[in-house]
DNA sequence: CATGAATGAGAGTTCATTCAT
DNA sequence: GATGAATGAACTCTCATTCAT
């Protein structure tokens, strides 16, 4: 597969995750794709077989490019930011997933694990869950060291955060939510770590 | 309608909640939930016209007969129980319905209002939640009149606890979850009401 | 599967087989017997899933209704006819379905098999040709009683003679074959059952 | 056309004789052919405009290459060999063909030639078998003469022979048949023609 | 000459939906 | 009311064939 190839099916998974974000994942079909692509039936089928196959791609391309999470880390770590600044960053850029449903795969994501039981260790939504849950505890864990933090289960309060998290994502997505409802949540989470600080 | 009518509509309903707990919602066919019955195609359509009026039913069906809530609550309530037992009371039986995916219409449910956006006023789940928290904040702040809980934001408490049990049942969905995982969530949201201040 | 139902799929049935008599089995679509017989895409799906299950049946109906071997065989053995005039019967039958080429379903069963290997037990075409042979032996056998014949070897002779037909038939699919051309090697056969008469 | 061209297009056809000979004719796409030479899909349409074009150079080139039957005739009349050798050697390269499935163009043959009626001039299937007739016929007059064979009518013998080495050649590819079958058939042939008059 | 990406026709298959009985 | 045969739209997938490079 040439250098023009890899451009192609950069440009056929770019379109697809449009797809995917407006429609979910069950609905898609290689058809809705292909019109978004504009070529022909035949020639998606020469770059992927299954609209499965191409959703994984676009799960883990949005990894790698749409970064957001890793980036505000990286940048926030590094630049000495306060525990409980960065924790907010983290906090603010969920928010701001939450908010975008336009974009945002997470319906088409949680359609795709509703039907494609991955195992636990291959499972990227496992693996985030728990990369994430490690991160905040870290995050908590020296938040009290300076002081910034009241907490007795750093480890416990983290899962709290991501599972809250997780709620708000799927009833932003089955209910809708507003960006003030996400605040609330949000600044109660802080709350309770800042409590009696 | 005359009341056999009401009976085989019954049984319909009964048969494609069974359908529906075992493959979701986008995955049924009014196909599925004939053959599920053993009724003709024609037969069904004199009842229904699509899955998604079906699954309306079922879903509006659910509440009404598999209560569960409600019907703790009310015992428990009457009963003069403490505050805190209701609350484990009511924490248990999500537990229960979190565990038991066989029988559940999680996925289904989600996987409906991801296709079927309701205006919020009429969107069960939203209902649900809603009225699950003001419950369980009335609860904690009787919990707190009597000692038995220590909370300044009985609200904010409430809606925590209510995302956190949204979270993990989207994740038992995705990603799968133990009753173990399950027991460490429901402690640790019991143990920050308890929480000698 | 009413009455009605039994009639379409004969219906069904007899159109394939002038399609499959036609263009043999390879080429034939599900589309063409649809075309055939006139029906909708789907409608031939409620009676038939594959063009192969639709040839077995064909198969089996002509065992069935356009006899011929069997038929002949009986009335001319309950007529008392003498053992030559029964072979030459039985090779008279043979010869008019050789030439028969539009109405045979001669080139569309040998594709099949080529493409389907059943179990011996369960392929017709052996079962077939084992039961002529051991016909066309007895016949032999009687005849070599009656004087009718010379033979050493009724059994080698039956299953040279069945060997034979099978050649013409493949040749009258291949390179074509004319009356003419059968009628030589069928006086062949039966001037070696007659020499030295 | 060059000489690197040639020997291309010679590639070409001996990959596609494997072909072939695993899956019959009618099966095999340019696709299979081209996957089989591992050259591009535009580049087999250089040297060949169809599967039937291909195959017609195919059997072409087997009467070239493949020999054997001249070869084993040549050599053994050359080497003065009696009539009923030479018979005898040829039925058995018969049987070798017959029983060697795997490297053979049968099944290919007859489906290529179910769906391509060439006229009997140019039918490679008809030569081949007038061919042999004459030889097999030659064959048998000399044993007469030699007095090895006893036969009233060569020709019709000859003709005999070759119909029943097509029936064995049908039925090995459609029942199947074994080695000691193909015996049998063939002593009951030599037999016929040393029998003692 | 050679490549392989691209096209589009066409086959298979499934279902929602209708309708005569 | 109830049946189930029938229809036709829509989707998946595969190839022969072409053509710019």
């Amino acid at each position: 597969m040439g250098e023009k190839s890899v451009r192609k099916k950069q440009f056929i998974l770019k379109k697809a995750r449009e797809v995917f974000a407006e429609r979910g994942y069950k609905d898609v079909t290689m058809k809705d794709i292909v019109d978004a692509c504009q070529i022909s039936r035949g020639g998606l089928y020469l770059y992927f077989d299954s609209t499965k196959e191409i959703f994984l791609e676009v799960l883990n391309m949005k990894e790698g490019s749409e970064s957001g999470e890793e980036d505000v880390f990286t940048k926030a770590i590094s630049e000495n930011a306060s525990s409980s600044d960065i924790l907010a960053l983290f906090l603010q850029e969920q928010k701001k997933e939450l908010c975008n449903q336009a974009e945002s795969l997470t319906m088409a994501t949680y359609e795709f694990f509703f039907a494609n039981k991955l195992p636990k260790n291959e499972n990227p939504l496992k693996t985030q869950f728990d990369g994430a849950v490690q991160i905040i505890e870290k995050l908590i864990s020296d938040g009290v060291k300076t002081g910034e933090f009241v907490c007795e289960d750093p480890k416990g309060a983290s899962r709290n955060i991501m599972y809250v998290l997780e709620g708000l994502r799927i009833m932003s997505q089955t209910v809708g939510i507003t960006e003030k409802a996400v605040n609330k949540e949000i600044l109660y989470l802080m709350k309770g770590l800042l409590k009696e600080a």
